[in-house]
DNA sequence: CTTCAACATTAGACTATGCTAATTTGAGGA
DNA sequence: TCCTCAAATTAGCATAGTCTAATGTTGAAG
């Protein structure tokens, strides 16, 4: 027994657990996570994102590729994965069962979801009757680490009236990032597809839940791609 | 304003409250509470508490007189009755609404304590009914950080057929401290009282669960200062 | 093919918390 | 009174995580 071997499994820190977490947020689709997404998600310095991805690199739970991002390893995304099951269930608890509204119980499942065992969560979901989604409609983690992936549509193709969740900006080109942060289209965004005009026309889309209208040409909508929203979903706050 | 005033009410970290915690329950009565104590209790090592008790009161929450053990001051003691009120609370709301039993309940909250928000802590006690006492009989403390203070009798005083938790061996004497030790009385023993002689006297108790029997004098039951528990108890697990 | 600005990393410092080993202290027993 | 020993403290080191300032890298614009 090699005294190298220290403690193969020791038990991952608060710190760590949310970087894990911000880590497969910010690398959907098999891209990378940037280290200044992952320091502005986490509110810290880029320096400190360095530090940590050094530490979680060496540790098996994501793979580094200097100066251009991370992403998780297989042992990373069930970590990962594991956080976001019980900060879905959390907030679903805390909202179903105390009374929270949708304001409060994101910072609260913030500091919870590293506090709670297992067991715990369990006994939440069975509460709960063992949900499949949360009340915004993402999918929970089930506890053996499986997760329904959300398909993503284009904005482009997905049906008028649909309501979805932006996810994804498809483009790397600044101008067009640029332009889509000023008319609000951000990931985390919710919108109803109003209309569309045919032979390639644009989507004309209202934001939620403000109701501005935008209109986006096939050429940007393609790259917009989204969540299908149950409409059953009231409002959107924290993540 | 200076620039040493830091940060006047920095939020407390987990060691921090658990320390309090600790100096709480072992400096009953406007005792000390001794480093090799408050250490066996954390589990960690006696320089451990060494350097924690200097940063401790340096931020005015225990008073230290080196060499005999440390008392809370005011502020000390606000902050580890609002970590007393959280862990039972956290205990009774897991036990009565989770289905959780006395072994596992205690090392869920004391990890829980340190993360839920005073809110959430309200919402639990609203959900029980605002609870005055815990599963154990300790009081509840109130969210304004008032305790009833439980009032200690006498071994020697106890009415027969009465329960009690030991809270409190009166004596600093080796020989007797040893005697007790071996005789399993320890605080936070339950115990039944049997028989009393009459006369002066020597009361005969029952431990609890064992059963097994204990015949003290009556000079050694005068320093055997004891809570009443409520006969409705049920086990015993944890702190 | 340069240049530059944004992004990333390294360097160096600091706090909180823990440990082991060495030293100091104080109180009870000879 | 003095000795001894358990308890407490100090000394010195380690790890995790954060910061600011300095430096390195890369890709896009000209
Ligand atoms: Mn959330
Ligand atoms: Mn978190
Ligand atoms: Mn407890
Ligand atoms: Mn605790």
């Amino acid at each position: 027994m090699h005294a190298t071997l220290r403690d193969a499994n020791p038990p991952l820190t608060r710190s760590v657990e949310d970087y894990l977490k911000a880590i497969y947020h910010l690398s959907n689709q098999g891209g990378f996570a940037a280290t200044s997404d992952i320091a502005a998600m986490l509110e810290v310095a880029p320096p400190s994102v360095s530090g940590m991805v050094k530490r979680l690199s060496e540790a098996g739970l994501i793979e580094h590729v200097p100066y251009r991002g991370v992403q998780l390893t297989a042992q990373g995304r069930r970590a990962a994965l594991r956080m976001i099951r019980r900060h879905r269930i959390l907030e679903l608890y805390l909202t179903q069962q105390l009374g929270y509204d949708w304001g409060g119980v994101h910072a609260e499942a913030e500091r919870l979801e590293h506090a709670v065992s297992d067991e715990l969560i369990d006994r939440m979901a069975g509460a709960l009757g063992n949900p499949q989604y949360d009340p915004h409609g993402d999918p929970i983690p089930t506890a053996t680490g499986e997760i329904e992936e959300a398909e993503l549509v284009s904005l482009a193709d997905a049906g008028v009236g649909t309501k979805l969740e932006l996810r994804q900006v498809g483009t790397q080109d600044p101008a067009r990032l640029r332009y889509f942060a000023d008319q609000g289209l951000t990931p985390g965004v919710l919108l109803t597809v109003t209309a569309r005009q045919p032979f390639n026309g644009p989507t004309t889309i209202g934001l939620v839940p403000s109701g501005d209208p935008r209109v986006v040409g096939r050429e940007l909508a393609l790259v917009l791609w989204c969540r299908e929203v149950p409409v059953t979903d009231r409002g959107y706050a924290g993540r």
